[in-house]
DNA sequence: ATTTCCAATCGTAAATGTACGATTGGAAAA
DNA sequence: TTTTCCAATCGTACATTTACGATTGGAAAT
């Protein structure tokens, strides 16, 4: 990024859509969504065990989607439980279906 | 990237919708997407007058949505009219829709 | 107090993405 | 043929993403 600051071109419900694309723009994601759909809800250790990746790759996909509002985590020591956040999903489906008309 | 490819561990359907959704990642592209909706069909020089973005910069995105199937271009000489492709905007919105419920 | 357990965070490396200006390509117009 | 015009591509710089192993943090169990 050079000389355009990208910060106020674009509406906001573009910005916002994209900020749900692009956390949906990464397969394990998608997967680690979808998990959650079908379970409702999962501890990342879970997530570890059937994926083939770190333990810390996935704490940080989880971290995006949470930044996202996509997804929501309560602590339930020692594990944390991660949740589709209901609220955002609605917004983003709504968002999603709005855009593709 | 290091030790796992990312090829083989997402089913064909996660790693789709992750493309879709991937190209929808940007506000610029979502602006862009919008703008095809709405006017059916536009030139590359259109969309640079509209966002205060270099020509090469919007060249590059049309490109990013080209190869994730969302627009096609056809040439009509000197300029290159650019519109949804409507195929394959079925097949994202048939995906969103199954993977949002 | 120490250990155990799970998950987050840190540090790092490599790949990818985003932007720019400059150059190239190819068709139409002069 | 040369010029003009539009858009693609090249080369480059910097930011972000994605992955890993190692470390840290905090609560429960010993």
């Amino acid at each position: 990024m050079k000389k355009v600051t990208e910060n106020s071109i674009h509406k906001n419900d573009s910005k916002q859509l994209a900020r749900f694309a692009k956390a949906l723009g990464h397969p394990t994601r998608i997967a680690i969504l979808k998990h959650l759909e079908s379970q409702s809800c999962c501890f990342t250790g879970d997530l570890v065990e059937i994926f083939p990746l770190a333990q810390s790759t996935i704490s940080q996909h989880l971290k995006e989607l949470k930044n996202a509002g996509l997804i929501q985590g309560e602590v339930n020591p020692p594990k944390i439980k991660y949740c589709i956040n209901k609220e955002n999903w609605k917004t983003a489906k709504g968002m999603f279906q709005g855009f593709f008309g």
